[in-house]
DNA sequence: TCGCTATGCTTAACCGGGAAAGTTCCGCGC
DNA sequence: GCGCGGAACTTTCCCGGTTAAGCATAGCGA
């Protein structure tokens, strides 16, 4: 089946190609008759202008670019990324932008696709996930001058847009919480070292402990997978002063967390209180159901994409500061054991 | 920063662009030296041909599509395809090849969808998951001539290529074994209806427990979320022969009906035994681990890719058995109490 | 009646590659 | 010394859009 061109529209409606084009972009220059003329017979013979040659002229490739640098086992089981991509793409494809997707193995394979990208002007724009301190990322996407939202920060994004939300405050509402319930000594199994958000949130953990008047706190370093969450619960639970409650950085961890403290015999929350960071409908699906840190991750990716675009189309908006996470309290918490 | 052209290459070697397209893409028609200072020229300035440019000359747009029709709270939740994308991924990067995602709401949308990147030349072909008995994609990405590899089947998915694994065979292993247990009552809580592999899961559900010999059987359906994976559970645990071992359709809701049995106070395996369709570490988070049926879910879409790409380049291939899930024996499974 | 402008279109150049066709130039055989 | 073949390039056209520039025609005021 031939694909129809231009040059078909035009042929059939016995007019140029200009023509044509100023007619399907909404340009003067076609009287109205001759723009509904030309419009009906688009649509009859189902005409969709060549990307290609769109792009080629016209400088826009009206695709937007997401690089993802995890390995395949955690992206699949991290509730995240799904429902950040859905989001961005909700609000991609309301303005028919296309998605492309990359899975990248490091940071450096990372940076030579945006080279990539940008060399071959395949996206207009970029989102960029999991910020890290100092991130080398972002000096080559400035000089670059390629388009990018970063989602994360505050702060390390350079001149790039941001999206973010406050992590210092949704820490500080748990362990209000926590400590209201009578917990004193609280850990936390933090993500990867070295992202921002980590950092930011180990940093408030610090804080907000000694604000609270918290001395024996401590956070174990993980990488977000269930493996490394139920070793790092391992070791803090066998510990002479076992914490009384857990805060993981993600519900993965809090779910294998949960399942190590049922093997050893603690009750959960009674024994030991856990909270998840990032409310994925699994929390709610395991016994006991998981108390969150809630917020509504495709709206937080739609937003990325929305500034996105506006960058693309030369609106520099400054940062957004997303919605704050929310604690949703549920069945893994409770008042500490009295000893 | 400028992009550098192939007109830039060119200058800079003194040559014409001609020349430098020949020593780029290892065509005869320069000499060995000239071709040697063309790619180190290139190399120098970070040379990318445009992707638009070559796809308008060449009629190859070196991407390739999936059109995803799932609420994002199921994708997000569901493992299988961001790890089904991290294999494609694999495969299409290290021929560099883009992938083009797109998350719709129905069927018809998906097919707006493929019509869209057909006419606009920006897949060079697609891959299509969620097969439907009588598919409506089918016979549209037929006669658009739209290269496409099917994930699924086998069956109804017409003249296309198709990658799939044997259900029926997978089902058969997991009766069997709890048969050998001793289960006599055993349930199965389905996928979504109208699904290719839901169908023939149900069929050999029926085929296979009839020739063990099992009358008391049930298949309940439902839609992979987690929530009706928990309702389906406890309109089976709360009936008056309740089985003693559940099948699900995926781990997600065995997930689900892990928690609802220890919400009713069941133990799990003792009181029901339970199975999980489709292996992630989810299953080996909660307590205790799943019985899951496994396959390797990357390589999985790793062929589909790859024959894919064959197909792009013309070379029809047939159809493809991937390996077939297997059983991995964890906690969740023992012989029934006796009564 | 003449010129001026606005309208509605056509023409042609351009984007950046690929590739067919054309052009040098060199070596070689006769 | 001439014709021939082929290597090594150059020139040119093409892909399918966008868009600046050009060009009739109509309408209108002076």
């Amino acid at each position: 089946m031939k694909r129809p061109t231009i040059a078909d529209v035009a042929r059939r409606a016995g007019v140029s190609k200009g023509a044509v084009s100023y007619a399907l972009n909404g340009q003067p220059g076609v009287s109205d008759a001759t723009r509904q003329r030309i419009l009906a017979i688009a649509r009859e013979i189902g005409f969709n202008p060549n990307s290609a040659a769109r792009a080629l002229s016209g400088a826009t490739a009206n695709a937007v670019g997401l690089a993802l640098c995890r390995p395949a086992r955690i992206l699949g089981i991290e509730p995240f990324f799904m429902e950040l991509i859905s989001g961005v793409e909700a609000e991609l494809s309301a303005r028919s932008y296309a998605l492309t997707l990359q899975v990248v193995a490091s940071p450096e394979a990372e940076i030579a696709v945006y080279r990539r990208w940008w060399g071959e002007r395949r996206v207009d724009g970029v989102l960029v996930c999991d910020l890290r301190v100092d991130d080398r990322r972002v000096p080559v996407l400035e000089e670059l001058r390629l388009p990018a939202v970063v989602i994360g920060g505050p702060g390390h994004s350079g001149g790039l847009d941001h999206v973010w939300s406050d992590e210092a405050v949704a820490l500080t509402e748990v362990l209000e919480y926590l400590v209201a319930l009578g917990h004193r000594q609280i850990a936390r199994v933090g993500g990867l070292p070295g992202l921002l958000h980590t950092e930011i949130r180990t940093e408030a953990f610090g804080t907000v402990c000694r604000r609270l008047g918290l001395d024996r706190t401590v956070t174990v370093s993980s990488d977000y997978s269930g493996e490394e969450g139920a070793r790092a619960t391992r070791r803090l639970l066998s510990s002479a002063d076992r914490p009384t409650a857990i805060v993981y950085d993600n519900d993965v961890m809090a779910i294998a967390g949960l399942s190590v403290a049922q093997e050893m015999g603690l009750a959960v929350p009674t024994d030991v209180s856990i909270v998840a960071w990032d409310d994925s409908p699994l929390c709610q699906l395991v016994h006991p159901s998981l108390t969150a840190l809630h917020r509504d991750i495709p709206a937080y990716g739609a937003h990325a994409a929305g500034r996105l675009l506006a960058a693309i189309a030369g609106q520099p908006l400054g940062d957004f500061q997303d919605e704050t996470a929310h604690l949703i309290p549920r069945g893994s918490t409770a008042p500490p054991r009295q000893p």
